[in-house]
DNA sequence: TATTACGTTTACGTAAACGTCAAGTTATAA
DNA sequence: TTATAACTTGACGTTTACGTAAACGTAATA
């Protein structure tokens, strides 16, 4: 295989994070280890935006980014539509000051949920590492049983 | 209303914490915030499985705690096939050295998830600031104008 | 004794988050 | 030119996690 033989998609796919680089469907999905019907399904629900050449969906950094967060959302237990809720944040030009106090309002409410959800993980960690210990305390005893 | 009007479960209940105390199902979907529903659904998964007075749920600190971790499971986002199998982790009495180093690797594997989230909870935190002193710095320039 | 409160089972309904065809289009490779 | 790969839009199916309604039992209260 030549250089020839690249194609467009795959050179500029291959510009990486850098330039202005843009993606097809499938280039994402292979990405992040999902599939094209999902990532259809979170345009459906207002998610992702491409821009479309013809009928093909071309996505941006900007659509890569939002993708990212997404998943990083959906890791954290969210649903799609609190997912939509939060990004939106992200990327709101608050215009008046009603609107900033409301976003503050909401910033201060997503702060909760996850200090809360931190303090469940510590938690489980704690615990698990108990377990843990009390597993290889078990396990330290049959081997001496056993050497015996 | 004077003390004879006190029931038996509301005076169980009343020993709070320490005491061999049980609870009705209404009592702990009370406390936690759930519907009776919610907590009969949880049994049908295998998740609780309190005692019966005749036909009447029974559930005692062990039901409770399982509970409590049910919840928190779902509040970290798992579902309730993964709550089921974290849970399990924690009553099992692993008999044979197989299950032990079984249950060895599902620790290290769930611990591995935790960290992932724990990453992701920080990041979203950690951008929730920058979001937040983004809103305060419009307001403070707002307010600036406003006073001129 | 009748009502109210709380409990029970059974069963159908529902929203979310996709999976899974089907049927067609477009571009590149053989 | 034909086949293959990747894309498109429906549209129906599926799992999860309950909600909701029906129809009934039981026990304390008015």
């Amino acid at each position: 295989m030549n250089l020839d033989d690249i194609t467009l998609s795959q050179a500029q796919a291959d510009t990486s994070e850098t330039g202005s680089s843009t993606y097809s469907i499938g280039d994402l999905a292979q990405e992040f280890g999902v599939t094209t019907r999902t990532i259809r399904f979170y345009e459906d629900k207002g998610l992702i935006n491409p821009r479309r050449d013809g009928l093909k969906r071309v996505y941006d950094q900007r659509d890569r980014v939002r993708l990212r967060l997404v998943l990083r959302g959906k890791r954290l237990g969210f649903s799609l539509d609190e997912i939509a809720g939060i990004i939106d944040m992200y990327d709101t030009e608050p215009g008046e000051i009603g609107q900033l106090e409301y976003m503050l309002r909401r910033l201060a409410e997503q702060r909760r949920t996850l200090l809360q959800q931190k303090k469940d993980l510590e938690q489980t960690l704690e615990e698990l590492d108990q377990i843990e210990a009390q597993c290889l305390k078990q396990l330290a005893g049959m081997n001496k049983r056993k050497h015996q």
